[in-house]
RNA sequence: GGGGAGUUGCCCGAGUGGUCAAUGGGGACGGGCUGUAAACCCGUUGCGGCAACGCUACGAAGGUUCAAAUCCUUCACUCCCCA
Protein backbone atom coordinates (compact mmCIF):
# COMPACT_ATOMS: atom_id res chain seq x y z
CA UNK A 1 0.00 0.00 0.00
CA UNK A 2 1.49 2.59 -0.97
CA UNK A 3 -0.03 5.21 0.99
CA UNK A 4 0.54 8.50 2.74
CA UNK A 5 1.93 8.65 6.42
CA UNK A 6 -0.96 8.57 8.42
CA UNK A 7 -0.45 11.62 10.41
CA UNK A 8 -0.05 13.62 7.33
CA UNK A 9 -3.16 11.85 6.05
CA UNK A 10 -5.17 12.25 9.17
CA UNK A 11 -4.03 15.92 9.31
CA UNK A 12 -4.46 16.89 5.98
CA UNK A 13 -8.16 15.56 6.56
CA UNK A 14 -8.84 17.53 9.90
CA UNK A 15 -8.62 14.29 11.74
CA UNK A 16 -5.85 15.28 14.48
CA UNK A 17 -6.71 17.65 16.92
CA UNK A 18 -4.55 16.56 19.72
CA UNK A 19 -1.35 14.53 19.45
CA UNK A 20 0.76 13.54 22.38
CA UNK A 21 4.51 14.08 22.71
CA UNK A 22 6.21 12.11 19.59
CA UNK A 23 3.50 10.63 18.16
CA UNK A 24 3.48 11.81 15.22
CA UNK A 25 7.56 10.63 14.66
CA UNK A 26 6.01 7.06 16.38
CA UNK A 27 3.49 6.46 13.61
CA UNK A 28 6.04 7.52 10.53
CA UNK A 29 8.93 5.53 11.65
CA UNK A 30 7.59 2.01 11.56
CA UNK A 31 4.02 0.13 11.13
CA UNK A 32 2.66 0.21 14.87
CA UNK A 33 -0.50 -1.28 16.71
CA UNK A 34 -3.01 1.06 16.85
CA UNK A 35 -6.40 1.48 19.31
CA UNK A 36 -9.63 2.37 18.79
CA UNK A 37 -12.62 1.72 21.29
CA UNK A 38 -16.18 1.58 20.58
CA UNK A 39 -18.75 2.34 23.36
CA UNK A 40 -21.03 -0.42 23.25
CA UNK A 41 -24.56 1.29 24.06
CA UNK A 42 -26.64 0.21 21.23
CA UNK A 43 -26.52 -2.21 19.17
CA UNK A 44 -25.93 0.10 16.16
CA UNK A 45 -23.45 2.72 15.90
CA UNK A 46 -24.42 6.08 14.62
CA UNK A 47 -23.19 8.52 11.91
CA UNK A 48 -21.03 10.26 14.87
CA UNK A 49 -19.06 6.93 15.29
CA UNK A 50 -18.39 6.58 11.72
CA UNK A 51 -15.25 8.33 12.08
CA UNK A 52 -13.42 5.77 14.66
CA UNK A 53 -14.86 3.23 12.20
CA UNK A 54 -13.30 4.73 9.45
CA UNK A 55 -10.13 5.30 11.43
CA UNK A 56 -9.77 1.95 11.45
CA UNK A 57 -9.48 1.45 7.75
CA UNK A 58 -7.01 4.72 7.32
CA UNK A 59 -4.37 2.64 9.98
CA UNK A 60 -4.75 -0.52 8.22
CA UNK A 61 -3.98 1.50 5.04
CA UNK A 62 -1.01 3.62 6.10
CA UNK A 63 0.26 -0.02 7.24
CA UNK A 64 -0.72 -0.31 10.30
CA UNK A 65 -2.17 -2.83 12.44
CA UNK A 66 -5.88 -1.41 13.71
CA UNK A 67 -6.86 -3.08 16.83
CA UNK A 68 -10.79 -2.43 17.50
CA UNK A 69 -11.97 -2.82 21.18
CA UNK A 70 -15.63 -2.96 21.88
CA UNK A 71 -16.16 -2.17 25.25
CA UNK A 72 -18.16 -4.95 26.78
CA UNK A 73 -17.04 -4.42 30.09
CA UNK A 74 -16.56 -0.61 30.38
CA UNK A 75 -19.72 -0.52 28.43
CA UNK A 76 -21.26 -1.75 31.89
CA UNK A 77 -19.67 1.48 33.53
CA UNK A 78 -20.20 4.44 31.48
CA UNK A 79 -17.85 6.55 30.08
CA UNK A 80 -18.56 10.19 31.65
CA UNK A 81 -16.22 11.87 29.00
CA UNK A 82 -18.86 14.34 26.91
CA UNK A 83 -22.01 13.38 29.53
CA UNK A 84 -23.40 16.22 31.61
CA UNK A 85 -25.39 13.87 33.90
CA UNK A 86 -24.55 10.03 35.38
CA UNK A 87 -26.18 7.47 32.73
CA UNK A 88 -28.48 4.79 33.70
CA UNK A 89 -26.60 1.49 33.47
CA UNK A 90 -27.71 -0.86 31.03
CA UNK A 91 -28.58 -4.48 31.34
CA UNK A 92 -25.53 -6.83 31.03
CA UNK A 93 -27.21 -8.86 28.35
CA UNK A 94 -27.98 -5.75 26.11
CA UNK A 95 -24.37 -4.68 26.79
CA UNK A 96 -23.36 -8.20 25.91
CA UNK A 97 -25.77 -7.84 22.62
CA UNK A 98 -24.20 -4.58 21.73
CA UNK A 99 -21.49 -5.37 21.87
CA UNK A 100 -21.78 -8.55 19.60
CA UNK A 101 -23.69 -6.52 16.66
CA UNK A 102 -21.08 -3.67 17.06
CA UNK A 103 -18.13 -5.69 16.29
CA UNK A 104 -19.89 -7.45 13.53
CA UNK A 105 -21.15 -3.88 11.72
CA UNK A 106 -17.51 -2.64 12.58
CA UNK A 107 -16.28 -5.47 10.59
CA UNK A 108 -18.21 -5.31 7.61
CA UNK A 109 -18.11 -1.83 6.91
CA UNK A 110 -14.11 -1.28 7.22
CA UNK A 111 -14.26 -4.38 5.23
CA UNK A 112 -10.90 -5.30 6.44
CA UNK A 113 -9.14 -8.89 5.41
CA UNK A 114 -9.20 -10.71 8.84
CA UNK A 115 -5.80 -10.81 8.68
CA UNK A 116 -5.18 -7.06 8.71
CA UNK A 117 -7.45 -6.21 12.02
CA UNK A 118 -7.53 -7.41 15.61
CA UNK A 119 -11.12 -7.49 17.45
CA UNK A 120 -10.74 -7.50 21.03
CA UNK A 121 -13.44 -6.72 23.86
CA UNK A 122 -12.49 -5.71 27.05
CA UNK A 123 -14.90 -7.88 29.00
CA UNK A 124 -12.18 -11.21 28.27
CA UNK A 125 -9.87 -9.23 30.79
CA UNK A 126 -11.72 -6.77 33.40
CA UNK A 127 -14.72 -9.29 34.17
CA UNK A 128 -11.72 -11.12 35.46
CA UNK A 129 -9.80 -8.36 37.32
CA UNK A 130 -10.89 -8.58 41.15
CA UNK A 131 -11.04 -5.15 42.85
CA UNK A 132 -8.26 -6.34 45.20
CA UNK A 133 -6.18 -7.13 41.94
CA UNK A 134 -7.44 -3.54 40.55
CA UNK A 135 -6.72 -1.83 43.31
CA UNK A 136 -3.28 -3.19 44.01
CA UNK A 137 -1.79 -3.04 40.42
CA UNK A 138 -3.68 -0.42 38.79
CA UNK A 139 -4.63 2.04 41.55
CA UNK A 140 -1.70 2.96 42.79
CA UNK A 141 -0.96 4.15 39.82
CA UNK A 142 -3.39 7.06 40.08
CA UNK A 143 -3.31 10.10 41.85
CA UNK A 144 -6.76 11.46 42.86
CA UNK A 145 -5.69 15.44 42.22
CA UNK A 146 -4.95 13.92 38.40
CA UNK A 147 -8.41 12.06 38.00
CA UNK A 148 -10.20 14.80 39.77
CA UNK A 149 -8.18 17.06 37.07
CA UNK A 150 -9.67 15.30 34.22
CA UNK A 151 -11.94 17.28 32.17
CA UNK A 152 -14.72 15.07 32.00
CA UNK A 153 -14.31 14.94 35.69
CA UNK A 154 -14.35 18.28 36.63
CA UNK A 155 -16.94 19.37 34.48
CA UNK A 156 -19.57 17.18 35.99
CA UNK A 157 -17.78 18.30 39.59
CA UNK A 158 -18.38 21.74 38.56
CA UNK A 159 -21.81 21.14 37.12
CA UNK A 160 -25.26 20.21 38.93
CA UNK A 161 -25.44 16.53 38.36
CA UNK A 162 -22.22 15.44 40.50
CA UNK A 163 -20.37 12.51 39.47
CA UNK A 164 -20.65 8.80 40.97
CA UNK A 165 -17.43 6.93 42.30
CA UNK A 166 -18.62 4.22 39.22
CA UNK A 167 -18.12 7.08 36.50
CA UNK A 168 -15.09 8.64 38.44
CA UNK A 169 -13.35 5.13 37.70
CA UNK A 170 -14.19 5.09 34.06
CA UNK A 171 -10.69 6.04 33.35
CA UNK A 172 -9.11 3.57 35.43
CA UNK A 173 -10.34 0.90 33.55
CA UNK A 174 -9.92 2.37 29.67
CA UNK A 175 -6.18 3.08 31.07
CA UNK A 176 -5.60 -0.77 32.29
CA UNK A 177 -6.95 -1.52 28.74
CA UNK A 178 -4.44 0.17 27.19
CA UNK A 179 -1.92 -1.03 29.30
CA UNK A 180 -3.42 -4.84 28.53
CA UNK A 181 -3.64 -4.37 24.63
CA UNK A 182 0.06 -2.97 25.15
CA UNK A 183 1.16 -6.23 26.65
CA UNK A 184 -0.81 -8.69 24.25
CA UNK A 185 -0.51 -7.06 21.16
CA UNK A 186 2.49 -4.66 21.40
CA UNK A 187 -0.04 -1.73 21.10
CA UNK A 188 1.43 1.77 21.58
CA UNK A 189 -0.82 4.24 20.25
CA UNK A 190 -4.36 4.92 21.10
CA UNK A 191 -6.96 7.12 18.72
CA UNK A 192 -10.05 8.83 19.29
CA UNK A 193 -12.84 11.60 19.44
CA UNK A 194 -11.47 14.63 21.72
CA UNK A 195 -13.37 14.15 24.50
CA UNK A 196 -11.04 10.81 24.68
CA UNK A 197 -7.97 12.32 25.65
CA UNK A 198 -8.25 12.80 29.41
CA UNK A 199 -8.80 8.61 28.63
CA UNK A 200 -6.03 8.32 26.69
CA UNK A 201 -3.18 10.02 28.65
CA UNK A 202 -4.44 8.03 31.96
CA UNK A 203 -3.51 4.86 29.65
CA UNK A 204 -0.42 5.68 28.33
CA UNK A 205 1.16 6.89 32.21
CA UNK A 206 -0.69 4.13 33.03
CA UNK A 207 1.62 1.87 30.26
CA UNK A 208 4.78 4.37 31.37
CA UNK A 209 3.85 3.21 34.83
CA UNK A 210 4.32 -0.41 34.95
CA UNK A 211 5.52 -1.54 31.25
CA UNK A 212 8.11 1.29 30.98
CA UNK A 213 7.06 2.09 27.36
CA UNK A 214 6.21 4.87 25.27
CA UNK A 215 2.51 5.22 24.25
CA UNK A 216 0.83 7.79 22.48
CA UNK A 217 -2.38 9.35 21.88
CA UNK A 218 -4.07 11.17 18.67
CA UNK A 219 -7.41 12.60 19.22
CA UNK A 220 -9.25 14.37 16.45
CA UNK A 221 -11.64 17.18 16.78
CA UNK A 222 -15.30 16.67 17.64
CA UNK A 223 -17.77 17.49 14.80
CA UNK A 224 -20.15 20.11 14.85
CA UNK A 225 -22.20 21.83 12.65
CA UNK A 226 -21.84 25.14 12.05
CA UNK A 227 -24.62 26.38 14.26
CA UNK A 228 -23.28 24.24 17.05
CA UNK A 229 -23.20 20.90 18.64
CA UNK A 230 -24.73 17.95 17.96
CA UNK A 231 -24.05 16.38 14.73
CA UNK A 232 -25.68 13.31 13.12
CA UNK A 233 -29.26 14.19 14.84
CA UNK A 234 -32.44 14.93 12.49
CA UNK A 235 -35.61 15.45 13.60
CA UNK A 236 -35.84 11.73 13.59
CA UNK A 237 -33.54 11.10 16.17
CA UNK A 238 -29.71 9.53 15.39
CA UNK A 239 -29.07 8.80 12.08
CA UNK A 240 -27.56 4.72 12.81
CA UNK A 241 -25.29 2.85 10.64
CA UNK A 242 -27.77 -0.18 10.49
CA UNK A 243 -30.29 -0.11 7.99
CA UNK A 244 -32.97 -1.64 10.13
CA UNK A 245 -32.70 1.68 12.33
CA UNK A 246 -32.24 4.22 9.35
CA UNK A 247 -33.21 3.05 5.78
CA UNK A 248 -30.24 3.68 3.12
CA UNK A 249 -32.75 6.49 1.41
CA UNK A 250 -32.75 8.75 4.82
CA UNK A 251 -29.25 7.96 5.68
CA UNK A 252 -28.50 9.17 1.74
CA UNK A 253 -30.83 12.31 2.32
CA UNK A 254 -28.83 13.07 5.92
CA UNK A 255 -25.84 13.34 3.51
CA UNK A 256 -27.50 15.52 0.85
CA UNK A 257 -29.03 17.88 3.67
CA UNK A 258 -25.89 18.94 4.69
CA UNK A 259 -25.13 22.58 5.05
CA UNK A 260 -22.77 23.95 2.43
CA UNK A 261 -19.95 25.04 4.49
CA UNK A 262 -19.54 21.70 5.67
CA UNK A 263 -19.23 19.69 2.66
CA UNK A 264 -15.89 19.95 1.87
CA UNK A 265 -14.56 19.10 5.78
CA UNK A 266 -16.99 16.41 5.53
CA UNK A 267 -16.19 14.85 2.30
CA UNK A 268 -12.43 14.93 4.35
CA UNK A 269 -13.75 13.21 7.03
CA UNK A 270 -15.87 10.85 5.98
CA UNK A 271 -14.81 9.79 2.42
CA UNK A 272 -11.56 8.15 1.46
CA UNK A 273 -11.47 10.44 -1.52
CA UNK A 274 -8.02 11.71 -2.05
CA UNK A 275 -6.77 15.42 -1.36
CA UNK A 276 -6.47 16.29 -5.35
CA UNK A 277 -10.29 15.21 -5.84
CA UNK A 278 -12.00 16.90 -2.80
CA UNK A 279 -10.32 19.92 -4.43
CA UNK A 280 -11.96 19.46 -7.43
CA UNK A 281 -15.51 19.02 -5.78
CA UNK A 282 -14.76 22.05 -3.47
CA UNK A 283 -13.89 24.18 -6.33
CA UNK A 284 -17.54 22.67 -8.73
CA UNK A 285 -19.35 23.48 -5.48
CA UNK A 286 -17.97 27.11 -5.66
CA UNK A 287 -18.74 27.63 -9.02
CA UNK A 288 -22.12 26.27 -9.22
CA UNK A 289 -23.86 25.32 -5.43
CA UNK A 290 -26.46 24.57 -7.01
CA UNK A 291 -25.83 21.42 -8.76
CA UNK A 292 -24.42 19.88 -5.28
CA UNK A 293 -21.73 18.01 -7.07
CA UNK A 294 -20.01 17.76 -3.71
CA UNK A 295 -23.17 16.60 -1.55
CA UNK A 296 -24.11 13.69 -3.86
CA UNK A 297 -20.54 12.60 -4.10
CA UNK A 298 -20.00 12.93 -0.32
CA UNK A 299 -23.62 11.19 0.00
CA UNK A 300 -23.00 8.45 -2.75
CA UNK A 301 -19.40 7.79 -0.93
CA UNK A 302 -20.68 7.25 2.92
CA UNK A 303 -23.94 5.32 1.69
CA UNK A 304 -21.83 3.16 -0.86
CA UNK A 305 -19.21 2.25 2.40
CA UNK A 306 -22.46 1.76 4.98
CA UNK A 307 -24.97 0.37 2.69
CA UNK A 308 -22.93 -0.88 -0.01
CA UNK A 309 -23.87 -1.14 -4.16
CA UNK A 310 -27.22 -2.34 -3.44
CA UNK A 311 -28.30 0.22 -1.12
CA UNK A 312 -27.00 2.81 -2.55
CA UNK A 313 -28.91 1.96 -5.63
CA UNK A 314 -32.03 2.05 -3.48
CA UNK A 315 -31.37 4.98 -1.78
CA UNK A 316 -30.88 6.87 -5.61
CA UNK A 317 -33.43 5.23 -7.04
CA UNK A 318 -35.96 6.53 -4.06
CA UNK A 319 -34.10 9.88 -4.29
CA UNK A 320 -34.63 10.09 -8.44
CA UNK A 321 -38.20 9.33 -7.57
CA UNK A 322 -38.99 12.14 -5.32
CA UNK A 323 -37.10 14.85 -6.15
CA UNK A 324 -36.02 14.01 -9.58
CA UNK A 325 -37.30 16.41 -12.32
CA UNK A 326 -40.52 15.52 -13.07
CA UNK A 327 -42.52 15.54 -9.68
CA UNK A 328 -45.73 16.12 -10.95
CA UNK A 329 -45.76 12.35 -12.98
CA UNK A 330 -45.34 9.85 -9.73
CA UNK A 331 -44.53 6.86 -11.56
CA UNK A 332 -46.41 4.14 -9.97
CA UNK A 333 -44.15 1.30 -10.67
CA UNK A 334 -41.43 3.29 -9.32
CA UNK A 335 -43.05 4.13 -6.10
CA UNK A 336 -44.68 0.50 -5.32
CA UNK A 337 -40.70 -0.59 -6.43
CA UNK A 338 -39.19 2.33 -3.56
CA UNK A 339 -41.89 1.48 -1.17
CA UNK A 340 -39.92 -0.07 2.18
CA UNK A 341 -37.01 1.72 1.15
CA UNK A 342 -38.73 5.53 2.06
CA UNK A 343 -40.64 5.80 5.09
CA UNK A 344 -44.01 3.87 4.07
CA UNK A 345 -46.91 2.22 5.87
CA UNK A 346 -49.72 0.46 4.49
CA UNK A 347 -53.81 1.32 4.83
CA UNK A 348 -56.48 -1.26 4.49
CA UNK A 349 -58.20 0.20 1.19
CA UNK A 350 -61.21 -0.69 1.82
CA UNK A 351 -60.84 2.68 4.42
CA UNK A 352 -60.82 4.75 1.91
CA UNK A 353 -64.42 3.79 0.07
CA UNK A 354 -67.65 6.53 0.18
CA UNK A 355 -66.60 9.17 2.51
CA UNK A 356 -62.67 8.87 2.34
CA UNK A 357 -60.70 8.58 4.96
CA UNK A 358 -59.26 12.04 6.66
CA UNK A 359 -55.84 13.43 5.28
CA UNK A 360 -55.22 14.57 9.30
CA UNK A 361 -55.61 11.07 10.02
CA UNK A 362 -53.27 9.89 7.53
CA UNK A 363 -51.08 12.57 8.54
CA UNK A 364 -50.73 11.43 11.78
CA UNK A 365 -50.78 7.07 10.89
CA UNK A 366 -47.96 7.94 8.46
CA UNK A 367 -46.00 10.22 11.77
CA UNK A 368 -45.75 12.75 9.10
CA UNK A 369 -47.41 14.70 12.49
CA UNK A 370 -47.73 14.27 15.81
CA UNK A 371 -51.19 14.78 16.69
CA UNK A 372 -54.01 15.41 14.60
CA UNK A 373 -53.66 19.06 15.71
CA UNK A 374 -50.56 19.76 14.64
CA UNK A 375 -51.46 17.99 11.18
CA UNK A 376 -54.30 20.53 10.86
CA UNK A 377 -51.60 23.66 11.55
CA UNK A 378 -49.35 22.00 8.85
CA UNK A 379 -51.94 21.56 6.33
CA UNK A 380 -53.27 25.07 7.37
CA UNK A 381 -50.17 26.73 7.00
CA UNK A 382 -49.61 24.87 3.75
CA UNK A 383 -47.30 22.65 4.04
CA UNK A 384 -48.88 19.50 2.99
CA UNK A 385 -48.77 17.91 0.01
CA UNK A 386 -50.71 14.86 -1.44
CA UNK A 387 -49.49 13.30 -4.67
CA UNK A 388 -47.58 16.28 -4.85
CA UNK A 389 -50.57 18.75 -4.36
CA UNK A 390 -50.97 20.91 -1.68
CA UNK A 391 -53.36 20.37 0.47
CA UNK A 392 -56.44 22.99 0.54
CA UNK A 393 -57.82 22.08 3.89
CA UNK A 394 -57.62 20.18 6.81
CA UNK A 395 -60.86 18.95 6.51
CA UNK A 396 -60.09 17.16 3.42
CA UNK A 397 -60.79 13.11 3.13
CA UNK A 398 -58.55 11.12 0.80
CA UNK A 399 -60.64 8.94 -1.30
CA UNK A 400 -59.95 5.82 -3.07
CA UNK A 401 -59.64 7.43 -6.16
CA UNK A 402 -56.94 9.82 -5.36
CA UNK A 403 -54.66 6.62 -5.31
CA UNK A 404 -51.71 6.21 -7.98
CA UNK A 405 -52.83 3.32 -10.02
CA UNK A 406 -55.18 2.99 -7.32
CA UNK A 407 -52.19 1.41 -4.87
CA UNK A 408 -50.32 4.29 -3.71
CA UNK A 409 -50.58 7.67 -2.05
CA UNK A 410 -47.58 10.10 -1.23
CA UNK A 411 -47.76 12.30 1.34
CA UNK A 412 -45.48 15.11 2.05
CA UNK A 413 -45.03 17.51 3.95
CA UNK A 414 -42.41 20.35 4.08
CA UNK A 415 -39.99 19.94 1.56
CA UNK A 416 -38.62 16.75 1.82
CA UNK A 417 -40.37 14.62 4.09
CA UNK A 418 -41.76 12.11 2.15
CA UNK A 419 -44.08 8.87 2.80
CA UNK A 420 -45.67 6.39 0.71
CA UNK A 421 -48.72 5.06 1.78
CA UNK A 422 -49.70 1.44 -0.17
CA UNK A 423 -53.08 0.92 -0.27
CA UNK A 424 -53.82 -3.02 0.39
CA UNK A 425 -56.66 -5.42 -0.07
C1' G B 1 -25.12 17.77 62.04
C1' G B 2 -26.64 23.34 61.43
C1' G B 3 -28.22 27.32 58.07
C1' G B 4 -29.76 29.05 53.20
C1' A B 5 -31.44 28.59 47.96
C1' G B 6 -33.89 25.78 44.49
C1' U B 7 -37.01 21.79 41.39
C1' U B 8 -41.78 25.41 35.62
C1' G B 9 -43.34 23.25 28.91
C1' C B 10 -37.87 19.88 24.20
C1' C B 11 -33.86 23.24 26.76
C1' C B 12 -32.76 27.89 29.35
C1' G B 13 -35.71 31.03 32.04
C1' A B 14 -39.92 34.63 33.91
C1' G B 15 -44.10 34.20 36.86
C1' U B 16 -45.48 34.46 44.22
C1' G B 17 -53.79 33.46 44.90
C1' G B 18 -57.85 34.67 39.86
C1' U B 19 -56.85 38.42 33.67
C1' C B 20 -51.78 31.50 33.31
C1' A B 21 -51.73 26.48 28.73
C1' A B 22 -48.25 30.03 31.66
C1' U B 23 -43.80 36.59 29.28
C1' G B 24 -39.02 36.06 26.85
C1' G B 25 -34.92 33.47 24.47
C1' G B 26 -32.99 29.02 22.12
C1' G B 27 -34.32 24.77 19.50
C1' A B 28 -37.83 22.44 16.39
C1' C B 29 -41.57 22.54 12.56
C1' G B 30 -44.25 25.06 8.39
C1' G B 31 -44.36 29.19 4.65
C1' G B 32 -41.56 32.87 1.52
C1' C B 33 -36.63 33.56 -1.09
C1' U B 34 -33.17 29.80 -3.11
C1' G B 35 -30.49 24.93 -4.69
C1' U B 36 -33.41 19.00 -0.90
C1' A B 37 -27.84 24.63 1.70
C1' A B 38 -26.95 28.97 4.87
C1' A B 39 -28.57 33.80 6.13
C1' C B 40 -32.98 36.62 6.28
C1' C B 41 -38.45 37.65 6.67
C1' C B 42 -43.36 35.61 8.31
C1' G B 43 -46.11 31.99 11.09
C1' U B 44 -46.64 27.85 14.53
C1' U B 45 -44.92 25.24 18.81
C1' G B 46 -49.68 20.44 25.40
C1' C B 47 -54.01 17.05 23.77
C1' G B 48 -59.23 16.75 21.81
C1' G B 49 -62.63 20.09 19.12
C1' C B 50 -64.46 23.95 12.93
C1' A B 51 -65.47 26.66 17.29
C1' A B 52 -67.56 27.73 22.05
C1' C B 53 -65.33 24.80 25.29
C1' G B 54 -63.20 20.61 27.75
C1' C B 55 -59.09 17.76 29.50
C1' U B 56 -53.99 17.22 31.11
C1' A B 57 -49.73 20.18 32.95
C1' C B 58 -45.66 24.04 36.66
C1' G B 59 -40.57 17.73 41.38
C1' A B 60 -44.35 13.81 44.31
C1' A B 61 -48.48 13.21 47.64
C1' G B 62 -51.99 15.50 50.58
C1' G B 63 -54.47 20.14 52.46
C1' U B 64 -56.50 25.46 52.71
C1' U B 65 -59.67 28.36 49.23
C1' C B 66 -65.37 29.88 45.31
C1' A B 67 -60.38 29.83 42.84
C1' A B 68 -53.36 27.65 43.48
C1' A B 69 -47.56 27.19 39.26
C1' U B 70 -48.40 30.73 43.17
C1' C B 71 -50.41 29.65 50.39
C1' C B 72 -49.75 25.28 54.20
C1' U B 73 -47.90 20.08 55.47
C1' U B 74 -45.05 15.82 54.40
C1' C B 75 -41.70 13.33 51.07
C1' A B 76 -37.86 13.05 47.17
C1' C B 77 -33.87 15.23 44.65
C1' U B 78 -30.11 19.31 43.53
C1' C B 79 -26.94 23.39 44.79
C1' C B 80 -24.42 26.82 48.30
C1' C B 81 -22.43 28.26 53.19
C1' C B 82 -20.91 26.70 58.24
C1' A B 83 -19.23 22.26 61.14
Amino acid sequence: MAAMNLFDELEWRGLVHQATEGAREHVSTGSRTIYVGFDPTADSLHVGSLLPLLALKRIADAGHRPLAVVGGATGMIGDPSGKSAERSLQTVEQVELNARCLKEQIARICALPADRIVFENNADWLTKLTLIELLRDVGKHFSIASMIAKDSVKRRLEGQSGISFTEFTYQVLQAYDFLVLHQKHGCTVQVGGSDQYGNITAGIDLVHARAQAQAFGITWPLVTSSSGVKFGKTEAGAVWLDAKRTSPYRFFQFWMNVEDEQVVKYLKLFTFLPQAEIAALEAEHAANPGARAAHKRLAEDVTRRVHGDDGLARAQRATEVFFGGAMDALDVSELLDVFGDVPSSTQSASKLDGEGLALLDLLVDAQLATSRKDARRAIESGGVYVNNQRAESPDAKVTRDRALGGQVIVLRKGKRSYHVVRLDG
